[in-house]
DNA sequence: ATGGTTTTTACTGCGTC
DNA sequence: GACGCGGTAAAAACCAT
């Protein structure tokens, strides 16, 4: 009976020495001569088999330390399973049964067997999902994936977030809130404590729940889970501005140090990061002589003109008199 | 609920291309 | 004349009390 059932690992999808070269061999071709390459793992380069340019030198090798030289020395050896993960409501480590009728083999199963199988599937289901809660999770999960991936968020972020409502599920802190606001209240957070912040707009523009919900479920969940979250560090905007502006790395450092020397001359405390951040963009980029508009990062920045050329205006200063040039 | 602070909205005038 | 920029006043939003 155990036959048919199995937890899928990622071991499967180790490849041998043999496999890679083959493959990559196949893959790719010389700039040279459009010969085929092949990738000498030994001495870690990519070469072309007809006219020996080295295509690729001092290559990551990603292949085991160890060897194996029967597959259950393979099985002994290696290290590998299947990672485990917040992002599933059972953390990936539950039983799946596989729905082909075959067994370890690949032969069909009698009607008999099918029919034990069929009732160990619905069995195993209803297990996996067992009550409300598991349910919930399962649903909640899915949301953060949804708008993590709008947002462009990595999967760190998902991984915390889901962590973060797995512990509110935990405390009975949904009872009374939505699923989707706790969710997205989740992710806010995780965001933010990531170092990836996006801000309430943003968020709340993939999320089905409104800005004052969202809102008030994030400040709840903060307090009853006790969670530090600093304020949010405008440096960590900057990045994202300048690349949505298509702006030198130049400009980037340059309003990392507006940012410094306004911190260290104390303008900041109390005005929105977001403006900060937006408003030192922009400075930066008048001081490296890069062309930008106060409406261009006003829109990326989803913060209003004024407050860009308010807070500039302080950068410009504090940075006089952190640093006068 | 209230008052103080920050941000937004809307409007105006100036200079440049 | 359109556009980018700087400024102002009043309204709105936000936050702590």
């Amino acid at each position: 009976m155990t036959d048919n059932i199995r937890t899928y690992t990622r071991e499967d999808e180790t490849t041998t020495e043999e496999e890679t070269r083959t493959e990559q061999g196949e893959k790719e071709q010389c700039p040279e001569c459009g010969g085929r390459v092949i990738s000498d793992t030994e001495h870690a380069e990519t070469v072309c088999q007809d006219c020996g340019l080295v295509v690729e030198e001092d290559e990551i090798d990603r292949g085991p330390e160890w060897r194996a030289f029967d597959a259950a020395e393979k099985d002994e050896k290696s290290r590998v399973g299947a990672p485990t993960t917040n992002m599933m409501h059972d953390q990936g480590l539950s039983t799946n049964i596989g729905w082909q009728d075959k067994d370890a083999y690949g032969r069909s199963l009698s009607s008999r067997q099918r029919q034990k199988m069929q009732r160990l599937r619905t069995w195993n289901e209803r297990f996996r999902t067992r009550d409300s809660k598991e349910r919930n999770l399962k649903q909640a999960l899915g949301e953060i994936d949804r708008m993590a991936s709008a947002l462009g968020l990595p999967e760190n972020v998902r991984e915390t977030a889901s962590v973060i409502y797995r512990r509110a599920l935990e405390e009975d802190l949904l009872p009374g809130r939505s699923i989707e606001g706790v969710a997205t209240a989740a992710l806010y957070a995780a965001a933010r404590q990531a170092g990836t912040p996006r801000s309430l707009d943003e968020i709340s523009a993939v999320s089905r729940v409104d800005k004052m919900e969202l809102t008030r479920t994030y400040r709840y969940v903060i307090r009853e889970l006790g969670l530090e979250v600093k304020p949010a560090d405008p440096e960590h905007y900057v990045p994202r501005f300048v690349s949505d502006l298509d702006l030198s790395d130049e400009t980037e450092r340059m309003a990392r140090e507006l940012l410094d020397s306004a911190r260290q001359e104390g303008v900041h405390s109390g005005k929105s990061p977001v403006g900060l951040a937006a408003a030192a963009v922009y400075a930066a980029a008048l001081l490296t002589n890069e062309k930008v508009t106060q409406n261009d990062v006003s829109e990326v920045a989803s913060i209003s003109e004024v407050t860009i050329r308010n807070r500039y205006k302080e950068l410009l200063e504090a940075s006089d008199s952190a640093a006068p040039a």
